[in-house]
DNA sequence: TGCATTTATTTAATATGTAAGATATTTACA
DNA sequence: TGTAAATATCTTACATATTAAATAAATGCA
């Protein structure tokens, strides 16, 4: 997982950069820590990693049915090498079903199975139940606020990396 | 590093439970995309990751003087296990030197050359600027505000996690 | 002193992320 | 129709993370 406590120096900055540095490197502990939380509660409690889930979630997403494999590496946002392999484990496991497209034959296609439809409801009940638990101690109003917040956060950073780093992946459900 | 874009489906939870949920995804999301912009830039401009920033920026804080793998290690969240090529590289490139260390024989211990810390100070630098530009948007009160909820929710998830996933790290340095 | 335990680090096996390039197909257009 | 460009995926090479186990040295205690 994405394990990275940086701590950078700080000091000798002007206000405004020493806020914004700030700001970055507790939202990047605060994520981190939980991810690795998470993360290691699907490892351990389910066998599966973060990336495996989100591809599950996905294609729960895309209504269970057949969807190109294209299409899940777009959303996840794993550049289309790894996800092969990804998939190839899951597919052994069981967890995935693959077929070449009838309609386009350059392209796959990815499914649940019903024992991977199975696996990802059991991980979302755990999940669901399990942030919870993490983020108990915080009032209801100040999740809102934290809520809208990063929303804006998120968008001035995309409204800023305009010819930035890379193109920009979807993103949807709020 | 953690590119996770995770979707989850929310629906059919409980209020509080789907608060958090949202509060989760957003977190994870907006620091992923963040995360994503600067190790894609970290990797293109200086050719280096975000882990070895990381073991670089603890070398800086302990002092930039012989410090031993594992309190780099510690700090910087990665576990022993991977440490070790990781510098093993880091060694190749000269940017790091290793010693074994003098007072106990188990131990190793890390320092800087002089190369890694001109290459460090380049990267805090593009670093600050870099982060500084992309939360541009943002209003300096509304970050304060950001800040102080991202502690809250470290509070929190700390107290929650007490038996929870593993050993807490070291944090420091707000 | 002698041994069990703890500590510091490395090794090994496996999973994953990234980038560049290869392959096969489809599409657009002269 | 023929061909260049775009598309979808895979392959390869490498960097990195995770876990468990191995190794070595230091420590605590009978």
């Amino acid at each position: 997982m994405g394990n990275t406590a940086t701590q950078i120096p700080i000091s000798g900055k002007p206000g405004s950069e020493r806020l914004s540095l700030s700001l970055w490197l507790q939202l990047m502990n605060c994520t981190n820590e939980i991810e690795a939380g998470i993360g290691g509660r699907l490892r351990k409690v389910h066998n599966q990693s973060l990336a495996r889930f989100d591809v599950l979630s996905q294609l729960h997403r895309f209504g269970g049915d057949w969807t190109s494999v294209g299409r899940i590496a777009g959303s996840v946002m794993a550049a289309s090498g790894n996800i092969t392999a990804l998939v190839d484990r899951m597919v052994a496991e069981d967890l995935l079903e693959r077929r070449a497209s009838p309609d386009d034959r350059r392209s796959h296609q990815l499914r649940m199975t019903e024992k991977g439809a199975a696996l990802f409801a059991e991980m979302t009940d755990d999940h669901a139940g399990w942030v919870d638990a993490a983020l108990d101690g915080i009032e209801d109003a100040d999740k809102e606020r934290l809520i809208g917040l990063l929303v804006e956060v998120r968008r001035a950073f995309e409204a800023t990396t305009v010819s930035g780093t890379g193109p920009g992946k979807e993103t949807g459900e709020t």
